[in-house]
DNA sequence: TAGTACATGTAACAGGTTACATGATTGA
DNA sequence: TCAATCATGTAACCTGTTACATGTACTA
């Protein structure tokens, strides 16, 4: 049930519609968990079943209506419960590593040229994700309390594409030539 | 149809019953695709209809019988072109990270609590990754081809593991001191 | 006038999880 | 004798994806 637990995390922050959401699965919280606004929808109708939620429809003037989502004192309860409680690494799934285990099966080059257009796309979102850690911490002041926490998912992302990009040079390098690693 | 091409690139290396399978992927491809015997042996089924694998039914003493699957020309065709193909980076799902984002809601001691118990679990997965790549590598001869791309996915395996690692230790920090990161 | 952004939804299907079911053998 | 390992499967359910549907307003 974690899809319904990144929106009430989505939702502490302030109160949003369906399609506020859904833009922010594409960033944000969207950066270590994703949705499709269908799945969004879905979800936010249980929610408001479970009175985790209550909506507002909000009239707007050349706009459709919107339904925005608050979190109740019952829903905020039950996030805490979940954050609190342990929880297991979670498995990844990387399509490209897969393709890359059985890699003899294509031409060096295809691979070089696969890996070295990921690596591209690991230094976009890298440079992203800088973009947004130096608007964070202008000057050196020390950062709000909630803030905090959000710098530290930051942290973390920067730290996974800096792998990848580094990875993917040391794996372009390998396939090219006949390296050992040392 | 991601989890029937993981199967094929799994067998690629020999013939295996569910059962094998249902196993490696807790290891080797497991380490970047999950899957329960369940949904192995589903896939199985629909990719001998495909007839992109054929089974062969060993009778074996004092065990029940195995169905070893092994990979048709069909099978290992459709593999190559699969491989060929560009694809996406793989959108990660981090239930910590969830947690974390939403972290000012409970107490920072549970936070840390949690976070060290997740380093204790990277360093474990590192330490079993350092074992393969000394067991690969034993002097410092060249890698066949085929082991070279299984070394591939294992360094980035590590790269991962460490940066996990370096980023509970600055995680922990953060949370108990009110430090700046510079 | 064509495309994009706003805003919410249904339906069908594919993929993944959990529980249940069976039954032999091996080792503590 | 109890648990673990070997070996395969069904059924129900939940989650995620893709396509379709509707309608306004703004901008190029």
């Amino acid at each position: 049930m974690s899809l319904a637990h990144a929106i009430l995390v989505s939702l502490v922050e302030c109160p949003q519609s369906g399609y506020d959401l859904a833009k922010k699965f594409d960033g944000s919280v969207g950066f270590f968990w994703k949705a499709t606004h269908q799945q969004i929808y879905r979800e936010l109708t249980k929610l408001e079943e479970l009175a985790w939620l209550i909506p507002q429809t909000i009239a707007q003037v050349g706009r459709p209506d919107k339904k925005l989502y608050s979190l109740t004192d019952l829903g905020r309860e039950n996030l805490k419960i979940w954050i609190a409680q342990p929880c297991e690494v979670s498995p990844n799934k990387e399509e490209l590593l897969v393709k890359i285990y059985a890699g003899h099966l294509v031409s060096p080059k295809i691979l070089e040229k696969e890996i070295s257009r990921h690596q591209q796309l690991h230094q976009e979102t890298l440079a992203i994700y800088q973009e947004i850690e130096r608007q964070m911490h202008c000057g050196s002041q020390c950062l709000p309390e909630t803030l905090k926490y959000t710098y530290l998912t930051l942290r973390i992302g920067i730290k996974f594409e800096i792998a990848w990009i580094e990875w993917c040079e040391e794996a372009i390098a390998a396939i090219g030539e006949k390296i050992d690693f040392n």
